[in-house]
DNA sequence: TTATAACATGTCAATATTTACATGTTTGAT
DNA sequence: ATCAAACATGTAAATATTGACATGTTATAA
């Protein structure tokens, strides 16, 4: 399936940028929905060199200190550009370990269960405000639909949707506990 | 981290079960959260009989047909209740190749990536369509709070919840581009 | 000046997951 | 009777992911 390969892809399409960068936007919007760490993305870089899809320039920092910036070649294009006009299956529901924590929660008691979802809403609530802040950077201006801001936009709209269909749920189940 | 082994526990904690019946459920209800593969399934259950968690009793059906019930043993449920309880971080956002398809869509037209969306939109409705179903069959009988069927009722208005959320962010998305 | 955080790149071992291989039984429809 | 689908349990190889180990540089605040 390769799809760190993918992702990787899109970003030194965006802009050259170096491995380290990289790890960088896996923790911003990205990780909204993708994310890797440094141990998994230094090897696929050097996949992805050998595979004729991207290349690197050594640049020199400071006194020593040497980065390796990737740029992408017209292969590489045109494989990114493949993989975005897929058309796929549905993948399989995320996994969710709080979901199946409570789908055993039977042999709790009933305030043992109250106080996980209680917990769980404030950690979520959290997380939703956190998105919310970074959505009020872009206040008035809504990018154009066809720029790379555009994406960022989308995905950071579908994750506040998301924590607020989860808190949905939450109280819902809270509701129906007390 | 073992998170297959507490859905494991959990299940067998419900009720005495087989391996292929465990491999079954993972393509049900609990298929909205977690799942596993057989190939995962049957050495994590030898792993559980080693850790002394679980105990089996070999039943021949029919002619010879040999099949392992598994049942959950008093370290088992121990076991089981401590992870129960646990209160953790929130898990990492889960991956979404969608998503992450959409975010790098800046290089494709918009016509493409409106059918993009078209297509998606299709699937994630006949999926909702399908948790209705499902849905419906409990009609007017909401299961009682400390029951198993609480525990399915709940993670399944979750999933209809999460469904409709992706379903609104799509459409929002198509506004935008049309 | 010096300590610390952030920058920068890597490897290795362990764990988690998928895909393919492998084998045999039982039930139910034609 | 016989065929296919479902039942039933496993292993092995490949891929994906995490966590720990390993090393050195540069900017900045005290």
């Amino acid at each position: 399936m390769r799809t760190l390969k993918y992702a990787i892809l899109g970003l030194v399409n965006r802009n050259p940028i170096t491995g380290y960068d990289i790890t960088k936007e896996f923790n911003k919007e990205l990780a909204n929905f993708w994310y890797a760490k440094h141990s998994q993305i230094y090897p696929e870089l050097k996949k992805l060199v050998d595979e004729g899809l991207i290349n690197f320039e050594v640049i020199i920092a400071g006194e020593s200190l040497e980065k390796k910036l990737y740029t992408i070649t017209e292969k590489g294009k045109e494989s990114l550009k493949k993989w975005l006009l897929q058309v796929e299956d549905l993948d399989p529901t995320p996994k969710d370990k709080f979901k199946l924590r409570m789908y055993f929660s039977e042999i709790l008691n009933k305030e043992e269960i109250i106080l996980q979802f209680e917990d769980q809403l404030i950690k979520r609530n959290k997380k939703l405000q956190f998105l919310n802040d970074v959505m009020n950077e872009y206040d008035r201006t809504i990018p154009d639909v066809i720029s790379p801001e555009f994406g960022d936009y989308m995905v950071l709209e579908g994750a506040i949707l998301r924590e607020q269909s989860y808190i949905e749920w939450i109280n819902r189940c809270l509701n129906r506990l007390k």
